[in-house]
DNA sequence: AATGAATGAGCTTTCATTCAT
DNA sequence: CATGAATGAAAGCTCATTCAT
């Protein structure tokens, strides 16, 4: 009746690792500190994942995906008002849904000891946000559509942040509304449970 | 005619720290990267600093005061709108005079072993800023004017950020003009050289 | 067949960094010499205690537990000038038996920075001797008993140091039997093996 | 009218150095603790002295030079019993005047390092305490004069270093005077002031 | 006589990692 | 699958010491 201690000791493992690199930062949290936060023994990540590092990526590979596939979604909504909305309101849902992944996101970004095998993943995302942006704005016919592009993207991402850093007060539904009817998207309607 | 090795030998240990944590991250860059970046001897460091945190303090402290000079200026313009022109412009000013203190400033925001210490600090300044947009929305007449300080506050924080990570190629001007309007501030006349 | 390195490891550092700090003082044995007197590496240290004051702590606690067992025989004694030999006696043993157990002992008295937190141990282990004698010589009708605690307590305690210098030419036995006369006690017969 | 700090700056650091030495133990005390102790900068010791060691040596020599003065004249007394009296008695008063020099002396004992530039000296000074009291109990015509000078000389040792561990509340005198009546010495007689 | 700047060697300790079991 | 024993490298830091002034 205990086959294992866990359904999936991997996705354990992951999902621990993001939580220890999100209260301490990756450089600042240890093994000792993922494998405390499991409930393991240090050597246990090692049967796992090449290494810290490998850690890193696994956890990053398995909330991007998760990420995208919500995104995907809301890239199919034709018209580009209520795109934007869907965007916007799809990222706050991601955000908030997973704190911990933004957490390390955020702080890795300034670690280029690590960014560096990381860069080609994060870039590609900084990317397509700001085509997809772009695309959206030339659609709306904004004069600047690139430069409306990194001003939405900065203060998605300003705001996501200052979010993350205090989830309890911060209010995102708000600040999101704003910024969805401030770049002239349509609120999308209150799906009815 | 060499009466030392540098005339302010503090001041050069604090920027060669800056550099050093700006390109590893607080908790990646060593005593010994600092040291290099100053071409001494790590124990020199201990001679002018109690240990690393003290020199992230000492470094931190040194460029917001920096920081805070320069703002007092632009908070001083008594117009809403042209202040608010002014304090952007101002803003992207300093982070272009001082990258190295923003990067690492963004990269410790998610440290929390060493944020602690800083906390104070910059939880103070973040109000501060919160402060001053909110009292200034309300002046114009915004009907929400937290919400819009938020925005704009995040606004900024992630465009900044952006433009940190990539200096060379950020459309930094732009998009603070852009903001600046989007807010309901003026531009602010060029300064004729 | 060679289950691991040591049977126990823990014991074996304890005897380790006892010869360490016997031979060259506490603050003057580095963790290095205590590793290198155990053939293992530093950090291996570290895995069973935290740190260099707790390897003091540890190796204190382990080798005063034998001493006091072994004193609660000697005190057992009934008859006062029996008693007295067989305490002198037993100490003796002790010495010459734990011969750097005593000299880290003898060696850390005077050195505060480490006593602080071995205080405790040490000064209720002298206010016991102390208690002993006194008791002792005050049940043989010494008209100043306590003094005479002192005198002996002092006594062995320098003898056994001179002894702890140089065991291989002090004449320990022939010293011990004449503090035993000295004193009022009778010496123990010898036990024919 | 301040032709400098102190009437004989190298008197002034030896003592800073024994006060400095006693308290932390010779390996436990820096430089730095030395010179703080003096009330001058660190550099200023290797003014006067060749280094750490030195100033050890220094300060040993001319604090044993004092004690063997004084010894000499209590070796001058010719009728055993009053002799064994007055070297006991002067011993005493040397241990109470040098507290510092004696702590460092019994901490310094058990630190084989700094022991091997100074064995020459201390083990002289024993073989000549042994000596002095082999040849006074033989003229005491005692069966076992070496036992009884070996008994003796750890007795004081032991006594002594308690005191100096304690100097406050230890009877030094009641002890002096009863180790004296048990050798068979005579009390000297109350020098009248 | 006296100091502060500066250093190299070494200290205690932590970390990521390996391996036998 | 899971662990504890064990390690080499490097971290932050201290120390005795030198030197120009």
């Amino acid at each position: 009746m205990r086959p294992s201690r866990h359904a999936d000791p991997r996705l354990h493992l992951l999902q621990a690792a993001l939580r220890a690199f999100a209260r301490r930062g990756y450089d600042g949290a240890g093994m000792r500190d993922v494998a405390h936060e499991a409930d393991v023994a240090p050597s246990l990540l090692y049967h796992y994942f090449t290494g810290k590092e490998a850690l890193l990526h696994a956890a990053f590979q398995h909330s991007t995906r998760l990420v995208l596939e919500a995104f995907l979604v809301a890239s199919a909504v034709p018209e580009p008002r209520a795109r934007l909305g869907a965007l916007l309101q799809v990222s706050a849902r991601l955000v908030r849904e997973n704190v911990d992944f933004w957490r390390v996101s955020y702080g890795v970004r300034f670690q280029s000891s690590v960014l560096d095998t990381l860069t080609e993943g994060v870039a590609a995302s900084h990317a397509a946000w700001l085509a997809n942006f772009t695309t959206l704005f030339r659609d709306l016919g904004h004069p600047e559509p690139e430069v409306e592009a990194r001003v939405l993207f900065g203060s998605l991402d300003g705001c996501f942040q200052h979010f993350v850093l205090d989830p309890e007060h911060y209010p995102l539904d708000a600040v999101v509304r704003r910024l969805t009817l401030d770049h002239g998207g349509t609120l999308p309607t209150e799906t009815p449970a």
